[in-house]
This record gives C-alpha cells, sequence and structure tokens, in this order.
DNA sequence: TGTACATCAGTGAACGCGCGTTCACTGATGTAC
DNA sequence: TGTACATCAGTGAACGCGCGTTCACTGATGTAC
C-alpha cells in the first residue's frame, strides 16, 4: 500500500543504513537485494521505487558509510582517533568501520562514480586528521597533508592487514600493536 | 581425452597462476569457474578433476599469488622494496601485484584456511623486509620486526588508498608520493 | 617388446539455485472539486 | 471541510541469466600379460 512521503524518505534512509552495514560485511558482492531489503524489514519488490539499481544503492550506502564517520568524529586529539582506528575493537567491527578498509581493495574494481565517494570520504579524514595536527601544532602547515597522508595509509593498511588474518594468528594483533605505536610515535614528531 | 601424469600437472598449474591473476583483478566473487578455466585454455567440466571446489582454488591461487612475490624478491634493499611496492606501476598491474593489497578486504570475509594462506604471506613479506633492513645495519634486531610491520602496512595502505580513487582523482598519485617519502624516511631512521 | 584392456583427464550439455530485475496487484496517500 | 478519484509505495510471484557443480561420454594414457 501507499505510504506518506515523508515516511517513503524515511524507509530510504532505512535502506541505505542497513545496506552501508552489510556491505562493509559482506562486500557489496556478497549481499543480495532481497537479503538487504529483508534485513531492513521491507519485501524486495519494493527496492526500484527507490533506486534504478543495485549499482546505485552501493554508491548511496558507500556516502553514508563514510558519512557516519564524520559524524562520530568529535573533536578528537590526533592520538584520540588513531588509538580508535588502529584498534581490536575496529577490526573486529566490520559492519561499523570505516569503509576504505572493509571495502578498499573491492573499490578499485567499482565505478568512477563509487570510486568517487571514496576520494570524498578520504579527503574527510585528510580534513580530520589536519585538524587534529594543527590544533596540537604539530608539524608545520605546508607538511600537515602529507603527514596526514602517511598516517592514515598505516592505518587503513594495519587494520586491512590484522583482518586479513583475525582469528588464525596472533599476528593480528600484534600488527595492531605495532602500528599504533609506530603511528602515535610519527604523529608526536613535531621536525620536519 | 586422457592426458599425462606431467601434462596433468602443468595443466594445473596453468589454471592455478591463471586463477592467482584474475582473482586479484576481478576479486574472488568477480569471475567464475567458467570464465576461468576459459581463460586457462580447458573447458569448465574437467576443473573437478583438479580441485573439490572453487573454494580449493581459491586457496591455491592465492598461496601462488604469494609464492610468485617471493620469487620476484630479489636480494633487494629496503628502499628498492618501498619503491616497487608503492608505486602507480604496482597499483595499475592489480594481477601481477601484492595479494594483500589486492585482496586484503576480501580475505577478511574468508575461511580460516585462506587467512592462514595470507598469514604465511605477510610472514614472508616481513622476513624479507626485516632481512633488507639487517643488510643495511638498520634498526636493533629487537626492533626490526615491529618497524617492518609499519612499513608493510603503510605500503599497504598507500596501494589500497591509492587503487580505491585511481583514475578520478590526482589524490591517487599524491598517496603513493606521500606514502613513498614518508616510507623511505621512516626506514631510514637508524635509533629507535 | 607388443597387445588388450582399464583408467581417467578433458569435453560440453545439463542441473538446481540465487541473483538482479520486472510486473500485476493492493490499498493508503495525495489532490481536485 | 468533505467526497471521489488518481497516484504510487510496498507486496510477492515471476523473469532470464550466470553461477558452482554434476554427468555421460571420448579417446589417449597407463598397465597387465
Amino acid at each position: 500500500m501507499r505510504v506518506s512521503k515523508e515516511q517513503m524518505q524515511e524507509n530510504r534512509r532505512q535502506i541505505v543504513t542497513t545496506a552501508a552495514r552489510l556491505f562493509r560485511e559482506h562486500g557489496y558482492n556478497g549481499i543480495g537485494v532481497a537479503d538487504l531489503m529483508k534485513e531492513a524489514g521491507f519485501s524486495h519488490g519494493g527496492f526500484y521505487n527507490h533506486f534504478s539499481s543495485k549499482e546505485e544503492l552501493v554508491m548511496a550506502a558507500s556516502q553514508s558509510a563514510f558519512d557516519e564517520l564524520d559524524v562520530e568524529a568529535d573533536d578528537s586529539t590526533i592520538d584520540a582517533i588513531l588509538r580508535r582506528y588502529i584498534s581490536a575493537g575496529h577490526r573486529d567491527d566490520l559492519r561499523q568501520g570505516c569503509p576504505a578498509a572493509a571495502l578498499g581493495s573491492d573499490a578499485a574494481r567499482q565505478t568512477r562514480e563509487i570510486k568517487q565517494v571514496f576520494e570524498g570520504g578520504i579527503e574527510g579524514w585528510l580534513l580530520r586528521i589536519e585538524k587534529a595536527l594543527a590544533a596540537q601544532g604539530q608539524f608545520q602547515s605546508a607538511d600537515r597533508r602529507q603527514r596526514g597522508i602517511n598516517l592514515l595509509a598505516k592505518a587503513v593498511g594495519a587494520v586491512v592487514l590484522a583482518r586479513s588474518v583475525s582469528g588464525v594468528s596472533a599476528l593480528s594483533d600484534e600488527i595492531l600493536e605495532a602500528c599504533l605505536a609506530g603511528s602515535l610515535e610519527e604523529a608526536a614528531r613535531t621536525e620536519a
């Protein structure tokens, strides 16, 4: 039956945020439209009232996943950001984690549009990191972006590697510990 | 028709190395058994004479992909390793690149067996990196593993991030340049 | 070494299944008077 | 404000397609004598 415009928007939001969770957990190809709609609380037939294709949902959901990070981000110090990202909690919670870590190697194979969403998400990260570095007077202004890129890359790599061996090896924890220590040290180094 | 034992082993090798390329390019779920066998030069029906399931091929192919890296590895200096890994060439050549970067976020969703293959592959990388650091007298012996983990994580993260925006943004090159510079600097730092 | 037969790697059609997508239908919402 | 009708979000069955897997078959290889 028909539903109010407000309700429809709310339902769409529900589908997108559910997809944002499930894509991170299972990969873009690892979850189907039917299962996804079911998880969101709908039958699958109505999907195409909201999106013209699964592809379009992939875009919206990726954007939504990156936007979540923005919302969560308080005025963290760089240490707080690193401790939160390079952690067992983040490693073990695919569904709410950073899309760049959960879907990074998938993204390389996606469309131009989805890569653009990733670009925006990465730039968002860099902005937050640079801001945190600046607030602590860390590095010269001209260096902060490069330093931020280095910190982000190590953080993403640490979580990707730790997840790829999680549950089978102590290596997983070792990677997180080594990279957290190394990143904190790197972030604290003031000179260029 | 039947084929000699030697020929069969050679055919199996052909299937595995083809799969190693195609999985890196398209992801584990992005390429099917039929297309894969065709690319390797066979009809798909014979697949199950070699493997009990696609899953088993995924394991063999992942192992093969990591083994390739071992073979390619000459007695490189740490600089040579980093310059080769964190490069546009590596970013643009999914098919021959490091499985940890090409399939890292996929691996998190795979079976225990496949994660064990990744563990071996990562340990292989760490061994090569530590050896290169040791050859140059870089870092104290006790620190080399932690330093190696940091270098590897940053390298993997750089390639994953660069690929996720490649072809849509100058950010891709920027990430590689910033991380290469940062890694070289990090590797050159001798004190603890 | 040569012959007769069993084995089994490779072929290509076929299987069931789940996928993304479409469709006729329902009934509450939105709108025209 | 109330009534009559058009719209259209959500439902669930159905579509074609490609997937992983199975199978009967072929004919060269391997083996027993």
